[in-house]
DNA sequence: TTACGATCTCTAGCGACTAGAGGAGCAAGA
DNA sequence: TCTTGCTCCTCTAGTCGCTAGAGATCGTAA
């Protein structure tokens, strides 16, 4: 039973031009036309664009998602890989928490100010200068 | 006492492509230049420029930072304009922390593989179906 | 004078899409 | 049969905040 690409973007919530930039990219095969060369898709292409889009709601970048659909392609081989990648992402996350969560401190402390004028205000005033913050580096 | 860009580049630790990179897109005002075209800079651009860079790190995106400069150069205007900036982006920073979190709780979880083969391993398995996972939305 | 570094302008690339133009295919109703 | 309106096709360019590179010029020290 063939799919057109508005049916395919509908079964897995992944939007049209999205799916032909998959296939553009190579994370998506190219599948058969029909005779008015438009795309036809079958189940195996719903799994797979599943798990790219599930992968990317995860976090994973597209390099990463080619890895894993790779290894998910051969299921008799160890996945020492797979379970790499995974944690080197959630080290990544981990990474990003620590980062925004000092952002949220010194913009916080920002954000109590008396809101009279510019020349007063402590936004301003924490952005001009360095010395105002709590943490030596951000990023 | 002139500035030559590389000069400037040392003592705000931004990059020379990316300040002119700024003053291309209207971040920084264009400074005068030498007689061989080589641009001039003094302590009022090491000013605004730390600006920009502290804002930067702070996670402020460019058409902030160009409000904020605006703001900044009208001192005795009220000043709600930049606390809201502020709130806006801290609630902005908030919300990815969330996300984050929960990511990192899913991430965590499929970590948790006995690495063995592709075909038990918990990476592949979670990131093929989001049946497997805690929340009901990532994103 | 020659060498070297700093600077100049301009263009293109990154990631992961998104938007839009301009044209063709296709099914249903008049 | 014709038209309407939707989906689909390809192609190009734009998003953000830079970064990299080419090729030319400037300035200075030996």
């Amino acid at each position: 039973m063939d799919l057109a690409i508005g049916e395919l973007s509908k079964r897995t919530g992944v939007k049209v031009p999205t799916i032909r930039y998959y296939e553009q990219i190579g994370i998506l095969p190219e599948p058969p036309r029909s005779e008015g060369n438009r795309r036809l898709y079958d189940e195996t292409h719903v799994q797979r664009l599943g798990f790219v889009r599930h992968s990317r709601e995860l976090g994973f970048d597209l390099d990463a998602i080619r890895e894993l659909i790779e290894l998910a392609g051969h299921p008799f081989r160890p996945c020492e890989k797979a379970d790499e990648i995974a944690r080197a992402h959630l080290a990544n996350i981990e990474d990003k928490i620590a980062r925004l969560s000092a952002l949220r401190t010194e913009v916080e402390r920002m954000t109590k100010c008396s809101n009279e004028m510019v020349e007063n205000c402590r936004v301003i005033e924490v952005l001009a200068d360095h010395g105002n913050c709590v943490h030596e580096t951000h990023r």
